[in-house]
DNA sequence: GCTGTTTCGTTGTATTTCCAACCGATCCGT
DNA sequence: ACGGATCGGTTGGAAATACAACGAAACAGC
C-alpha cells in the first residue's frame, strides 16, 4: 500500500484497495471514479494516538490501509478491554456511522503508527450523477459485511447462550456438521481456541467430549469429529 | 394492514407499511412507486407451515404483513428451539439474503395464518431509472437495521462471554450506566428477564447483586441502579 | 536420536452455579 | 380486608465449573 497512486493521497494503491472487503469487486479502471465521488479523507496516527473515542458520534466508516488499530472498551470503572484488532484492509466504526445518534461505546486507538481512511457514509449511500454503479457495489459490500458479521455473532451467541460446557459443545457440534452437510467434519479450533470461543475452560471442556465420547455420542481425534445419530447407538 | 391499496396485493396498505423499519422514512406518495419498482411478492401461509426451510439457498429478503412467524432452528439431533417471533413489520432472512451461498440455518414457520412479503435483494440494491432516491432510504433502512442489531449482539456477547455471574452483572450494568451518561439509571428488565439474558439462574444473580450491594461496589431499589466509584467506598 | 514445545487428556480440590423451595413485600381487583 | 399473583431475596444441597498441576503423545529443528 506504500505504492505510488492517485485518490487523494499517494500512499493508497487501487491493488490494495481493490482487495479489501468493502471493494471487493470493483475494478482498478473503475476505482478512480468511485473513489473521487465518496470523498474519503487520509489521517495519519502515531503510535497510541486516539483514532475514536468512546462517546463520540459518527458519521464516517474507518478502514485501516496500513499499521494495526485496536478497538478498546472501557468500563464504568476505568477497565480496559481489547475487543478486536483491525488490520489493514478491516473497517471499524461502520455500525455506528449508519446510526446517527447512536454514541461510540468503543474507542479506536493506533496500536501501531497507522495510515486511516475515513469515508463518510452519507457519500457511501446517496447518489450521484456518474457513479452508480460503483456505489451499487460499496453498499452491496457493506451488506454482505454486515450481514457476515450478524451471522457469525448469532451463532456464538446461540452456543454461548447454553447452561453447560456440554449443551454450548453439542451446539457448536451440531452447527458445524449442519454447515458441512455431514455427520463427519472438521473443526477450525485446537481445544485451547475452542475453549476460548465457548468461554469455558479447557480442561473441563476436554473432559466433558471424553465423557461425551465414552458415552456413544460422538467420537473424535484432534480436530476431526463425527455425531453418532440415535440410531448408530 | 387489511385495507383498500395497490402495491400488487390488495391486502397491504401503505400506511402500514410506511411505519415498518424497512419503509421508514418514506411518505405514502413514494410508496407506489417503490413497491412498483422492488417488485416485491406476496404468498399467504396457513397456521404450522414452512415458509423457509433450513438448508435453502435464499436471496429473498421476507416481511410478515400479518399473522407471526416463528425463527426455529433445528439442530443434528433434531431438537427444535425457537429463536425469535417475527410480527408484522418485521423482516426476516434479512443477513441470508445478501449471502448467495450462505444456506440457511433456521427456518421459518408461520405460527398462525399469515401473509409474507418477499422482496429479492438485487431489486433493493440495483438501480432503476426512477425511484433511485427511495431506493437509498431502504438502504440507509437495511443498514441501518443490521447495524443496530450487530450493536445489540455484540454488547449481549461481551456480557455473557464473562466467566462469573458478578462479572456478566457488572458488565451489563457499566455499559448501562455508559449508555444513560450517568452512575444513576433504570434498566429495562426485572430481575428474571435480566437473568434471561445474561443466561444465568435468577437466584444465583439475586444474591450476587446483595453480595455487591453489601461490598458498597453499588446500591439498587428494583430496576434503578447506583454504581459507586472508588472514590466514593 | 535428542530436546524443547505444543497439544490433549486426566485428576483432585476449591469455587461457583444451578435448582427447588420458601418467605415477605407489593400490587391488584373485588 | 381478603385472596391471588408477581416480584425479589434467601437458603441448602446437588451438580457443574474453574483452576492448577501433571503426564503422555506428537511434532519440529537440529
Amino acid at each position: 500500500m506504500i505504492a505510488m497512486s492517485a485518490a487523494g493521497n499517494s500512499q493508497v494503491s487501487y491493488a490494495f484497495l481493490k482487495k479489501t472487503s468493502l471493494f471487493r469487486g470493483t475494478t482498478e479502471a473503475e476505482l478512480p471514479t468511485l473513489i473521487g465521488c465518496i470523498a474519503p479523507s487520509y489521517r495519519e496516527f502515531a503510535k497510541n494516538e486516539m483514532i475514536l473515542r468512546q462517546g463520540e458520534d459518527i458519521t464516517a466508516v474507518g478502514m485501516v490501509i496500513s499499521g494495526r488499530a485496536q478497538i478498546i472498551e472501557e468500563d464504568f470503572w476505568g477497565n480496559r478491554n481489547i475487543i478486536a484488532d483491525a488490520w489493514p484492509g478491516d473497517l471499524f466504526g461502520e455500525s455506528y456511522a449508519f446510526l446517527p445518534g447512536e454514541l461510540l461505546r468503543v474507542s479506536v486507538v493506533a496500536a501501531e503508527p497507522s495510515l486511516v481512511m475515513m469515508i463518510d457514509a452519507r457519500h457511501m449511500l446517496e447518489i450521484c450523477s456518474s457513479a452508480c454503479r460503483f456505489h451499487t457495489r460499496l453498499v452491496q459490500n457493506l451488506l454482505a459485511e454486515s450481514a457476515k458479521k450478524n451471522l457469525a455473532l448469532t451463532r456464538k451467541l446461540s452456543h454461548m447462550s447454553k447452561r453447560t460446557t456440554r449443551e454450548k459443545l453439542l451446539s457448536y457440534l451440531s452447527g458445524q456438521s449442519l454447515a458441512a452437510g455431514s455427520d463427519v467434519f472438521e473443526i477450525p479450533f485446537n481445544r485451547q481456541q475452542l475453549a476460548d470461543y465457548l468461554c469455558v475452560d479447557r480442561s473441563a471442556m476436554s473432559n466433558e467430549l471424553c465423557k461425551m465420547r465414552d458415552e456413544g455420542l460422538l467420537s473424535f481425534e484432534r480436530s476431526s469429529f463425527h455425531l453418532k445419530s440415535e440410531i448408530e447407538l
